[in-house]
RNA sequence: GCCCCUAUAGUUUAAUGGAUAAAAUAUCAGGCUUCGAACCUGAGGAUGGGAGUUCGAUUCUCUCUGGGGGCACCA
């Protein structure tokens, strides 16, 4: 609780309020600052809320005086409404933004525990596409909201390098590929030659068996095919890593599925052996969790083979002995909602005790329909980025011809990746998304450009007026409502970021960090910074200023959004 | 067939069971001799249908309809 609503708690307290209290806000400016809604109290008291709610306004008049914070106190039918003073509720907020800076905001409630975010784990010789972007987005956001919270967080990936999209990568390379020199992106390359095969196996379905020879080959480690299995999986691998870098992914360490199969062979044996997993139809290895609602899931095939199933419960093995984490965290698409119920609920049977989390975000879908890799109707992450980076390109030209090269590009970079970052983390997670191309090009409104547009501004200000001192600030030169407004946004920032951290859903940072800087727009338009005379006042606005910046650049942290220092 | 998710302005998104359902975009009408107009101001426009619980429902329950997803040898 900050520090406003625990002076408010007091004053209640002092009128006789007991208990824990909320808070809710007027649906206006003119109605009051803070309110507190009062159907319980009347419920406890069994007496009309508005009756109670006009009583105890009342009472709290009578107890005011020793205290600056609140200046009025009115009711509004069954609410009880507090009018602050605005230069006091500056001081108490603000001085702790300034003073604070990057830590404003962290907290250790997360002390000795230690959360694993798995995140994206995507396949090697596949695309990467918006679906995975998404993925990337959420991961970063939520392993970012554990770290503000003092979790120890563990970023890590789990890449599938084994299975039968290898093998039909690898024979639509020596089948309509070989002797080509592969381009500079050997890893997109290598997703369109899989898309490219799956289109043509589709349309002759003859040729499945030569894939399945393939597989057999790989499988063997046979000579003919095992050095090129090796440097094709080093490419995708090193073509995922630098889009990791510029997403800013830094992964602690990679689990591969060629290495947590035959862990999870072992561990089937042993679930079969606890009888938590049974023989099934054909010889097949089953797991019969009917009683739980959650049907039936196949551990091994009836050829002995593995599953999806089989290598993720090697790896929850290899991340527990490794790891010991209190709770593990997996994003992968709705789709696999049901699958991991079943996941967790074998894995709580054979004895694992931490907390298993699967978050399932929707399906990025076009306008055209779902999107699937084999298909080819997908938007890479590769061509959006340079989409959108070509259109703030020549926004920055047009505005900034005397710029160096260098200078360009990392802006443009910066502003293009916040831009997508931005325009995905706006969506809950687990609604699905269609996916507007045009959409996340724009800038004007709810976007990730207007937001850093804002920090620019910000700055700019702030470069202008280096001559004030923000150390020894009156506060109380801050009087009017469009900067109370504004510092009631920076007042929320941290029950936003509970909100967020609580319910695993950054969409929640995102509108607050457009809240925030649409107030501040709306502040700089009616209120001017550095044209005011008075030299207390420019300090105390600057001062304001300082501190919208440092509570965007916070919450964009959250969303691994960087700022740039003009536009 | 069974199970899960989902339905809010033309479009994209908000709203711990609580005050007049909030924004963005698009449309229309305005604002730079003014600290950065990638900005700001104004107008019109929405809870899929039906029942129920409640003092009060966008929110909870049931039902119908539409959309998406999943359900044994795919990943």
């Amino acid at each position: 609780m900050c520090k406003v609503h625990k002076q408010v708690e007091n004053l209640l307290k002092k009128s006789g309020i007991k208990g824990e209290v909320f808070f809710s806000v007027p649906p206006n400016p003119e109605m009051g600052d803070l309110a507190y809604p009062c159907f319980d109290l009347a419920k406890s008291e069994k007496t009309n809320p508005a009756e109670t709610a006009k009583n105890l306004a009342e009472k709290i008049n009578g107890n005011l005086s020793k205290f600056v914070l609140v200046e009025k106190v009115v009711n509004y039918g069954p609410y009880v409404n507090f009018y602050f003073n605005t230069g006091e509720y500056a001081r108490l907020i603000l001085d702790d933004i300034v003073k604070k800076g990057k830590k404003f905001g962290l907290n250790k409630n997360g002390k000795n525990k230690k959360v694993l975010v798995e995140y994206p784990s995507n396949n090697t010789h596949k695309e990467l596409h918006i679906g995975h972007l998404r993925n990337i987005c959420l991961g970063n956001s939520l392993a970012n909201l554990f770290e503000i919270n003092g979790y120890n967080v563990v970023r890590v990936n789990y890449l599938n390098d084994f299975g039968a999209h290898v093998a039909k990568c690898l024979w639509g390379l020596l089948k309509f590929h070989n002797k080509e020199k592969p381009p500079k992106n050997r890893q997109k390359w290598l997703g369109e030659i899989y898309a490219e095969a799956s289109r043509y196996l589709k349309d002759h379905p003859e040729a499945a068996d030569e894939v399945a020879i393939m597989q057999q080959k790989m499988e063997a480690k046979d000579k003919s095919i095992w050095p090129l299995y090796l440097q094709t999986k080093q490419w995708s691998v090193e073509g995922f890593e630098k889009a990791f870098k510029d997403l800013k992914v830094v992964h602690k360490s990679v689990f591969y599925e060629k290495e947590t199969k035959h862990v999870g062979q072992k561990m089937v044996d042993k679930l079969l052996k606890n009888k938590i997993a049974q023989v099934g139809e054909g010889g097949a290895i089953i797991a019969d969790l009917t009683k739980y609602g959650l049907d039936i899931a196949l551990l091994r095939k009836s050829n002995g083979a593995g599953l999806y199933l089989t290598s993720d419960l090697g790896l929850a093995v290899a991340k527990n002995k490794k790891y010991k984490a209190t709770e593990s965290i997996h994003l992968t698409s709705v789709e696999q909602n049901f699958y991991f119920k079943q996941l967790f609920k074998i894995l709580e049977l054979a004895g694992y005790k931490y907390k298993m989390t699967h978050i399932g975000y929707g399906l990025v879908t076009l306008p055209s329909g779902k999107m699937a890799s084999r298909e080819g109707n997908v938007i890479l992450y590769e061509d959006l980025y340079k989409d959108v980076f070509e259109r703030i390109y020549q926004e920055t030209i047009k505005r900034h011809g005397d710029w160096s090269k260098k200078k360009i590009e990392e802006t443009v970079k910066k502003i293009s990746l916040g831009a997508i970052k931005f325009d995905i983390l706006k969506h809950e997670a687990q609604k699905s998304i269609v996916f507007d191309p045009d959409g996340v090009i724009s800038f004007d409104g709810f976007t990730g450009p207007y937001v850093i547009y804002t920090v620019a501004r910000i700055n700019s200000l702030l470069n202008k007026g280096k001559k004030c001192p923000l150390q020894k600030v009156d506060y109380g030169c801050l009087k009017n409502q469009e900067e109370k407004r504004l510092i009631k946004c920076l007042a929320d920032y941290q029950t936003e970021a509970e909100k967020a951290f609580k319910n695993y859903n950054p969409s929640v940072i995102v509108k607050y960090c457009f809240d925030t800087a649409k107030a501040f727009n709306d502040f700089y338009t009616k209120v001017s910074v550095l044209k005011t005379d008075d030299e207390k006042i420019r300090c105390a606005r600057l001062s304001l200023c300082l501190a919208v910046k440092i509570i965007l650049q916070n919450s964009l942290n959250i969303l691994s959004i960087d700022t740039v220092e003009e536009m």
